[in-house]
RNA sequence: GCGCCGCUAGCUCAAUUGGCAGAGCAGCUGACUCUUAAUCAGCGGGUUGUAGGUUCAAGUCCUACGCGGCGUACCA
């Protein structure tokens, strides 16, 4: 296809835009010049002026950048709504007495919605009291080629995900989340380094299977020639470090889970892990509702939180802790307990309408029963303690209940935002355990860790008791704005779009 | 995976029983020196997701496919 051919393709919006690149080329304007002599951002400009009186000249000249976002165009004077990638805005005034006519004729007919400008000129409010750049020059910073979308309707929301860029530009809280999750994970950072934790990097690409009850994504080395998996968790490796002496260690980083997509799950999700030897669930629960509420005080200045979509959460005070039996067994009205028999517990999944697969074990039953039955109470956040043994393969049994472990999961606003465990150290306990997971693995499930010997030897050479902790990152901003996941994930896995 | 709903102009949406494919914003031309989603006058812009089928006639009905949303299952 030659090049007349791809224009006649073009939306008509977009070969105007062209020809106006072309034609700004043609009279000597660089519709993309390399640099701009810039001296101040709109956002400092508003700051240096907070409140101007009506029709103030300040004598101060600026020159700066802005996005137009509107424009007003009267004979001799126009308007533009200038905004900056961090929401700032200001207005831009062209008069016919400042730069005269060839330069207004110029902004009139080359400037359009979405291109990035430069104006230099007197801070001053207009006769309405805008805070405003009256230019005495302006060059084009940034021709845009396509039209900017209406801003004054959402965008749908497969627009949103799939063009983040326009999504950032017309919706200051597309901006805001990504500003929000950098705050968020800086004050986790911070909250943990200050505790003695080091951060630490382990691999991405990983030749076990392992950390987690999760499918896995499988790619290939060509160099070893071998198939490797990437990581579900971070976890045994963490361990290992723990192992070697680095006795408080986190990592915030991704995991990858080939399984289902929805308002609250992504394939590639960032996760905190963090380990401390000698703490234990216990301690891990204490230090997790710190952390959270450090972030909502750093962050927010408050642990109540108003979030963008304006509704209330409360991350103050201490948190509600139930037992997941006990808790259980009160919605039920009957004893549920870790002896209670499989038998017993399906026909509790049948009045309940849950579908039980074949290859679950008594376990996933259990805590199957407890999401149907008390897990839609729980907004305020909660942590839920000691899980059953089969479901949880990493963690220690627990000191004192027989046939649970010592587990606790954290629901807030209906979800599960983080788990904690007292780790299970004893090596061979854990090889038994792993040695069960690689026989379900064996019948077909394909969330079922596998042995790792590397790891089992790692233990073998004595782990401190330790208490360890996973919490989504995303899902830490969801609950903080009220968004969905694919919201605060900046570029969120989308099918590509078809040629 | 399964089920339901959707896909129409650059964007957001409408189109009655199957009967001429429309609006707002955006765009183009013109007017306007204080606008704020500026206003006024005029004008363009469409392979109705794709491919088939039924029909005198399909945006509308049927089939398949693609993409998305919601619900459901698995998962954090």
């Amino acid at each position: 296809m030659d090049e007349a051919e791809i224009d006649e393709d073009l939306p008509e919006q977009i070969r105007i835009r062209r020809a106006k690149r072309d034609a700004l080329a043609g009279i000597g304007r660089d519709p993309y010049p390399v640099s701009l002599p810039i001296t101040h951002s709109i956002a400092e400009v508003r700051a240096a002026h907070p409140d101007l009186p009506v029709d103030a000249h300040t004598g101060e000249i600026v020159a700066l950048v802005g996005r137009v976002i509107f424009a007003r165009n009267t004979g001799k004077l126009c308007f533009a709504t200038l905004r900056a990638g961090d929401g700032s805005q200001v207005q831009a005034m062209l008069s016919l007495d400042k730069v005269g006519q060839e330069a207004l004729d110029e902004w009139k007919e080359y400037v359009d919605l979405g291109d990035q400008v430069f104006v230099r000129g007197e801070v001053i409010t207009s006769k309405r009291g805008e805070l405003s750049v009256l230019a005495d020059e302006w060059r084009m910073a940034a021709k845009a080629l396509r039209p900017l979308p209406v801003a004054h309707k959402p965008l749908s929301e497969e627009a949103r995900v799939r063009q983040r860029y326009v999504d950032l530009i017309v919706r200051p809280e597309a901006a805001q989340i990504a500003r929000l999750r950098v705050q968020v994970v800086a004050a986790l950072r911070e909250s943990l380094t200050d505790r003695g934790f080091l951060e630490i990097e382990t691999p991405m690409l990983q030749t076990q299977h392992g950390g987690a009850a999760a499918r896995p994504f499988v790619t290939h080395s060509n160099a070893l020639d071998i198939d490797l998996f990437l990581r579900i968790a971070p976890e045994l490796f963490l361990k290992r470090a723990v192992v070697g002496g680095l006795e408080r260690v986190f990592e915030i980083n991704r995991n990858f889970r080939n399984e289902g997509v929805d308002s609250s799950h992504s394939p590639e999700f960032a996760m905190l892990e963090f380990y401390q030897a000698f703490a234990d669930y216990r301690d891990m629960a204490t230090i997790t509702r710190s952390l959270i509420q450090h972030v909502a005080d750093a962050v927010f200045g408050s642990q109540v939180i108003t979030r963008i979509d304006g509704t209330e959460v409360d991350l103050s005070g201490p948190w509600d802790t139930i037992d997941l039996y006990e808790s259980l067994s009160q919605a039920v009205g009957r004893e549920i307990t870790p002896n209670t028999s499989r038998a017993e517990l399906e026909e509790l999944c049948e009045q309940a309408g849950i579908s039980v697969a074949p290859s679950w074990v008594p376990g996933k039953l259990v805590e199957e029963l407890f999401e149907h039955h008390v897990l839609a109470g729980l907004q305020r956040p909660t942590f839920v303690m000691d899980y059953p043994v089969d479901t949880s393969p990493l963690v220690r049994a627990h000191r004192d209940k027989p046939g649970v472990v010592e587990k606790w999961d954290l629901y807030i606003g209906g979800f599960e935002q983080a788990t904690g465990y007292s780790e299970l150290v004893d090596p061979v306990v854990q090889r038994e355990r792993l040695t069960e997971q690689a026989a379900l693995a064996a019948r077909g499930d394909e969330e079922a860790m596998s042995v790792d010997e590397d790891f089992l030897r790692a233990l073998e050479h004595g782990m401190p008791p330790s208490g360890g902790v996973g919490m989504g990152i995303d899902r830490l901003l969801m609950n903080l704005t009220g968004s969905g996941i694919r919201e605060t994930i900046l570029f969120p896995l989308v099918r590509p779009e078809r040629p």
